[in-house]
DNA sequence: AAGAAGATTCGCT
DNA sequence: GCGAATCTTCTTA
C-alpha cells in the first residue's frame, strides 16, 4: 500500500476552500515491526491502526507536530502507511495560512509540515479515507514516475529495513540528503 | 507516581 | 551540521 499511495491524491476541505495534493513520499510500518506504533499491541492512541484498512491514524509527536497515516491491513492486524510528503496542487492559500513564511515547495514537505498545512490533528483520527468527507484519498490516475526505495527516516529501531518510498527527483520529497 | 523516549522541525553556528 | 523545544504516551517501580 505504501507503494500504491505514491501518486494518490489527498483531498482536504479547509475553511479557505478545498486543498488538493499529490502524495510523493510514504513509509510502511508492518506487523512485527519494532519501529511501528502497533508493535506492542492496541492502545487508546493507536487503535485505528488495528481497524479496517483505509482509515486515518493521526498521532501527536515531539510536543509540536501531528503525523498522518493510513491504516493498511485487515481488521485486527496493526499496520499503517505514514504519508511523509506531498505536492500541493490546488487550494494553496489555505495551506499557506497554516505554514506562514514557508516556500510553496515546502508546504507539504515532511510529515509534520504536511499535517500542519492540511490542518490534520487527532480530530481526524479514524476518518474513513475512502468515503466522502472532509478528508479523503483518490487513487493514482496518471502514470507515475520511478519509485525509489530507501531506509526509513528518524528511527532508532529497525533502521535497515527498506520501507520508505518516494518519486525520484521530485522536489517535494523531504530530506534531500536522505535520498539513499 | 515518576521518568524516558519519540515515525520532527527550526534556528543558529 | 547540531541541539533545543515541547508534551503525550507508554513503561517501570
Amino acid at each position: 500500500m505504501a507503494r500504491f499511495l505514491i501518486g494518490a491524491t489527498i483531498v482536504r476541505d479547509l475553511p479557505e476552500g478545498r486543498a488538493v495534493a499529490r502524495i510523493v513520499e510514504t513509509e510502511a510500518y508492518l506487523p512485527m515491526d519494532a519501529a511501528a506504533h502497533s508493535f506492542r499491541g492496541k492502545t487508546a492512541r493507536n487503535r485505528t491502526l488495528f481497524g479496517r484498512r483505509g482509515h486515518a491514524y493521526v498521532y501527536y509527536i515531539y510536543g509540536n507536530y501531528y503525523c498522518f497515516n493510513v491504516s493498511a491491513e485487515a481488521a485486527g492486524v496493526g499496520a499503517g502507511v505514514l504519508i511523509r510528503a506531498a505536492e500541493p496542487l490546488r487550494g494553496l492559500e489555505g495551506m499557506r495560512v497554516r505554514r506562514p513564511g514557508a516556500r510553496d515547495r515546502d508546504l507539504l514537505r515532511g510529515p509534520g509540515r504536511l499535517a500542519s498545512a492540511l490542518a490534520i490533528t487527532r480530530a481526524e483520527d479514524g476518518l474513513d479515507l475512502c468515503a466522502a468527507g472532509p478528508l479523503w484519498l483518490a487513487a493514482p490516475l496518471a502514470p507515475r514516475a520511478e519509485i525509489v526505495t530507501s531506509r526509513r527516516i528518524g528511527l532508532t529501531k529497525e533502521v535497515d529495513r527498506l520501507l520508505r518510498f518516494y518519486e525520484r527527483g521530485n522536489p517535494h520529497v523531504s530530506g534531500a540528503k536522505n535520498a539513499g
